[in-house]
DNA sequence: GTATTATCTAAGTCT
DNA sequence: TAGATAATAC
C-alpha cells in the first residue's frame, strides 16, 4: 500500500502530515479520526521515526489493538508492535511496573478494580466501628476517586477547611480517616486502584527528573485520541511529557465529552493554545458514516447546547430514511418492538445480526430487551453490565493468581482463605487483619510467621492456616518455572475449586464451571500464542484488571446484535442502531438534570448515540417502566422534543403492534403470583417451630437406632445411627419428605413417635 | 463455623 | 427486582 496517503481528504491529509510541534484536530462523528491518527503513526514510521518513540493512548484496549493491525497492513512490516500504544491506565501501568522501585512499589503490583476497592473500604468501615449506613461504601469510594483525581491527598484533605466542612455535615467526620486508611492498606497490599495507575504515573514523572527525561526523550511524538475525555491528571501527565519535544497531536470532539463524572474535563482543549501558543488545529468536519438525515438529525439536537466548538457536520451521503420515534405502551412493548423490527428486516432485507446495536442510558435496560430478543431466538451479545472478569466465579479464581505473584494482595486473600470453606471464618479473618494493622505487616506476614504475632487463635485454626499458607507457597515457588496454563489448570485442581464448581449441578452452577473453563481456555491461548518469556501467569495477569467485555470477544459473537450503553458504544459505528427509553429521568437521568452542565453532557450522550447510526436509526420510549419493583409513568424524553420533525417520523409499527398485543397470554404472564406464595411459607414454618420450642427437648439417652422420631420441620423420620458422646452426640436419621439428614441432638428437637 | 432463610435496601455512565 | 446483611438452625 504505497499510496496511502492518496486515501485521505484534503483536511485528514494535512492533519497527517504536519507532523511536528503541537496540532489538534477537532473531528466530528464518523469524520475519520482514527484515520487520520492511524495513517499518521503510519507515516511517521514510514518517514523513519523508529516506533519504539511512539506514544498513541486510545480509549480502549479494542481500539488500540485495532489501530495496531491496520497500521501493520500499511507499513507493511510488524514495526508497529514496538508502538507504545493502549489505553492510559494500559500505557501507564506498563511504565509504572519498570519503574516500580522508585515509587517504593514493585513490579508486581497488583491493579485494584473498583470491586476491591469497595471491599477494602468496607472492612475499614467496620473495623473502624462506623455506622455503614452514614458511611456508605459507594459513596466513599466515589469521593476518594475525585480527590485522587484532583491531588488532594489525605493531608491536603485534612488541611482544607471547605473540604472537611463539606463531610461534617454530612456527618462523616471520620472520612478524611478513612482515606488515609484506604491508601495505606493498598500501599501495604502492593496495589493501586485505577486512580492510583494516574496519580503515580505523574508523581513518578514529577520527582524523578531522570525518568521525565527519560520517557521525554523516549516518545518524541505522542498522540492522544478521544482528548475531549482525559481529566486533569491525565492532561499533566501528558503536558509532561510532551514538554522536550512539544510534538503532539490530540484528535477529539467536544460535542462528544461524555466522562466528566470520571473527571473529563472539556476545559482540556480549551487549555490546549494556552500551553502551546504556536498550535495547529485542523477540523474534521465531513461525516462519511451516516445518512445526511441522521447527520442533520444529531445537528438539529447538539445545536440546544450553549457551549461548543464552532463546527459544521455535513455529509455528501444519501439522504437515506427518516428516523423513526416509537411511542411504546411499556419497557417490554419496547423489547419486543425492537425485536420484531429487527427480526422483520433481517428476513426483508438480509441485514446480518452483527449489524444491529442496541443502546441504551443505563445496563439495568437490558433485561426486557434480552428478554424479547431471545423469545425470536435473535443471538445478541451483552456489553459491560458484569463483566467476565468481575464474575466472582472468575474473580475468586483470580485471586489466587494474584496471590502467588503478590501474596500481600490483601483483597486477595480475603477472597480465597475460606474459598473453599477450610475452616477459616470471619472470626480468625478479623483476628488476623487486627494483628496485620497492630504490627504494620501484610496478612500474609502475619498467617506466614503466625508465633511471631502471637494471636490468640486454637490450635485447630493454627493448623488450618499453615495449611493455607503451605497451599499458596506451592504455587509461588513455581510460578516463574511453569507456563501460564499449566501453573494455572494445576491451581484450579489442587485449591479444590474446581471440585467445588463441578460438584453444583444448579443451573447457575453449571454457568460457574463453564465460565471457569472459558477463563483456563484464555490463559491457554495466552500461553500457546505468547513467546516462552513472557508466558507466565505473572504476564497473563498483569492487566486483566484493566480489560473489559469488548476485550474478550470470542469467535461465535461475531454474527450477533449488540447491547451495550451509549458510553461503551463511543467511538463504534452500526449500519441499524435503536436508542431505547427516551424518557425524563431515565434519558436524561434524574441525577443529571440539577444543572446546566449535567443536562448538556446528557445531550451530548444523545448525540453520540445518534451519529453511531450508519444508515437507519430507531427511537424509542415507553409510557410506562418497570423501576424499583414496580411500574412507574413515564414522560417522553425533552431530547425528543428538541429534534428537528423534518428528519423524525412517528412510527405505525407501534400502533398496530399495540393490537397484536392485547392477547391473553400477555396480561395472565404478568399476572403471576408465586412471589406470595414463597413468601407466606416460611412464615408458616415458622409459627409451626416456635410452639415447638416450648416443648422440652427430648432426653437424648431415650433415642435409640430405629426409633421413629418427629422433627419440627422435617417431619417424620427413622435413626439410623447414633455417634459421638454427650454433647457431640449425632444421629443420622432419614426423614420420608427430606431423605437423610444428619443432626446435633443438641439443637434438633426431636419427639419420639410411637 | 457453616448453611439456610428472612429481611432490608438501593437502583448511573467506566478504567 | 436483586444483592447484601442479619437472623436462625444445626
Amino acid at each position: 500500500m504505497t499510496n496511502y496517503l492518496e486515501q485521505l481528504n484534503q483536511s485528514q491529509l494535512s492533519a497527517v502530515k504536519q507532523v511536528d510541534g503541537p496540532l489538534m484536530v477537532i473531528a466530528g462523528p464518523g469524520s475519520g479520526k482514527t484515520r487520520v491518527l492511524t495513517y499518521r503513526i503510519a507515516h511517521l514510521i514510514k518517514s523513519g521515526t523508529d516506533a519504539f518513540n511512539i506514544l498513541a493512548l486510545t480509549f480502549t484496549n479494542k481500539a488500540a489493538k485495532e489501530m495496531r493491525n491496520r497500521i501493520e497492513t500499511i507499513v507493511e512490516s510488524s514495526e508497529a508492535r514496538n508502538l507504545w500504544m493502549g489505553t492510559f491506565h494500559g500505557v501507564f501501568s506498563r511504565m509504572l511496573r519498570i519503574e516500580a522501585e522508585k515509587i517504593n512499589y514493585t513490579s508486581n503490583f497488583t491493579i485494584y478494580d473498583t470491586t476491591d476497592s469497595k471491599s477494602l473500604i468496607k472492612s475499614i468501615i467496620k473495623e473502624m466501628g462506623l455506622d455503614k449506613d452514614i458511611y456508605k461504601v459507594g459513596l466513599i469510594q466515589n469521593r476518594i476517586s475525585g480527590l485522587k483525581n484532583n491531588f488532594i491527598t489525605p493531608k491536603d484533605y485534612e488541611n482544607s477547611p471547605e473540604l472537611v466542612q463539606t463531610d461534617t455535615i454530612a456527618k462523616r467526620t471520620a472520612f478524611g480517616n478513612i482515606y488515609q486508611k484506604y491508601n495505606q492498606r493498598c500501599f501495604k497490599s502492593g496495589a493501586m486502584d485505577f486512580d492510583d495507575l494516574l496519580l503515580n504515573t505523574y508523581h513518578l514523572l514529577n520527582e524523578f527528573p531522570d525518568i521525565l527525561y527519560k520517557y521525554q526523550n523516549k516518545f518524541q511524538y505522542i498522540l492522544v485520541d478521544e482528548y475531549q475525555d482525559t481529566n486533569h491528571v491525565q492532561y499533566l501527565i501528558i503536558k509532561k511529557l510532551a514538554a522536550l519535544n512539544e510534538n503532539i497531536c490530540v484528535v477529539g470532539d467536544d460535542a462528544q465529552s461524555i466522562y466528566s463524572f470520571r473527571g473529563a474535563n472539556i476545559q482540556n482543549i480549551l487549555n490546549f493554545k494556552v500551553d502551546y501558543p504556536d498550535f495547529k488545529t485542523f477540523k474534521l468536519e465531513q461525516n462519511y458514516r451516516s445518512t445526511s438525515n441522521i447527520v442533520n438529525l444529531a445537528n438539529s439536537l447538539i445545536i440546544h447546547n450553549k457551549k461548543q466548538i464552532e463546527k459544521q457536520v455535513w455529509t455528501k451521503n444519501q439522504e437515506g430514511e427518516k428516523t423513526i420515534v416509537c411511542k411504546t405502551l411499556n419497557d417490554n412493548e419496547e423489547g419486543r418492538i425492537v425485536a420484531n423490527t429487527i427480526f422483520e428486516l433481517h428476513h426483508k432485507e438480509n441485514v446480518h445480526w452483527k449489524d444491529y446495536a442496541v443502546l441504551y442510558r443505563t445496563n439495568a435496560q437490558s433485561r426486557a430487551l434480552e428478554e424479547s430478543l431471545r423469545k425470536k431466538n435473535i443471538p445478541y451479545k451483552i456489553y459491560g453490565g458484569l463483566s467476565f472478569y468481575a464474575r466472582k466465579e472468575v474473580k475468586d479464581m483470580l485471586a489466587y493468581f494474584r496471590m502467588c505473584i503478590n501474596p500481600k494482595d490483601e483483597e486477595a486473600l480475603k477472597r480465597i482463605i475460606n474459598y473453599p470453606t477450610r475452616g477459616l471464618g470471619a472470626t480468625t479473618l478479623q483476628k488476623l487483619i487486627i494483628a496485620s494493622n497492630n504490627h504494620d505487616v501484610s496478612i500474609w506476614e502475619v498467617i506466614s510467621n503466625l508465633e511471631k504475632y502471637e494471636l490468640k487463635i486454637n490450635k485447630g485454626t493454627v493448623e488450618k492456616l499453615s495449611q493455607f499458607t503451605t497451599l499458596i507457597s506451592s504455587y509461588m515457588v513455581q510460578k516463574d518455572n511453569l507456563d501460564a496454563y499449566t501453573l494455572a489448570e494445576q491451581i484450579v485442581k489442587t485449591s479444590g475449586v474446581f471440585y467445588d464448581l463441578y460438584n453444583d449441578k444448579t443451573v447457575e452452577g453449571v454457568s460457574r464451571f463453564e465460565n471457569l473453563q472459558e477463563l483456563l481456555n484464555g490463559i491457554k491461548d495466552f500461553s500457546e500464542k505468547e513467546e516462552e518469556e513472557n508466558n507466565t501467569l505473572e504476564y497473563f495477569m498483569q492487566d486483566v484488571a484493566l480489560l473489559t467485555d469488548a476485550d474478550n470477544e470470542k469467535e461465535d459473537d461475531y454474527n450477533k446484535v449488540i447491547l451495550m450503553t451509549i458510553h461503551a458504544a463511543k467511538g463504534l459505528e452500526f449500519p441499524y442502531v435503536f436508542v431505547v427509553g427516551l424518557e425524563e429521568n431515565l434519558f436524561p437521568s434524574m441525577m443529571a438534570m440539577e444543572g446546566r452542565e449535567g443536562l448538556e453532557e446528557e445531550r451530548r450522550l444523545f448525540y453520540v448515540a445518534i451519529t453511531r447510526a450508519e444508515k437507519r436509526l430507531f427511537l424509542s420510549y415507553a409510557l410506562s417502566r418497570f423501576k424499583w419493583g414496580q411500574y412507574t409513568d413515564c414522560k417522553p424524553s425533552r431530547f425528543l422534543e428538541e429534534l428537528n420533525k423534518i428528519f423524525t417520523k412517528q412510527s405505525e409499527i407501534a400502533l398496530t403492534q399495540k393490537k397484536k398485543n392485547r392477547n391473553p397470554y400477555q396480561i395472565f404472564a404478568k399476572t403471576k403470583t408465586p412471589k406470595k406464595k414463597s413468601n407466606f411459607i416460611p412464615k408458616n414454618l415458622k409459627r409451626v417451630s416456635a410452639t415447638n420450642a416450648t416443648v422440652t427437648p427430648t432426653k437424648t439417652e431415650h433415642l435409640q437406632v430405629g426409633l421413629k422420631v418427629k422433627h419440627s420441620r422435617f417431619g417424620s423420620g427413622k435413626i439410623l445411627k447414633i455417634e459421638g458422646e454427650d454433647a457431640n452426640k449425632k444421629a443420622i436419621i432419614f426423614f420420608e419428605a427430606v431423605g437423610q439428614k444428619m443432626l446435633l441432638l443438641k439443637f434438633a428437637k426431636l419427639e419420639i413417635e410411637k
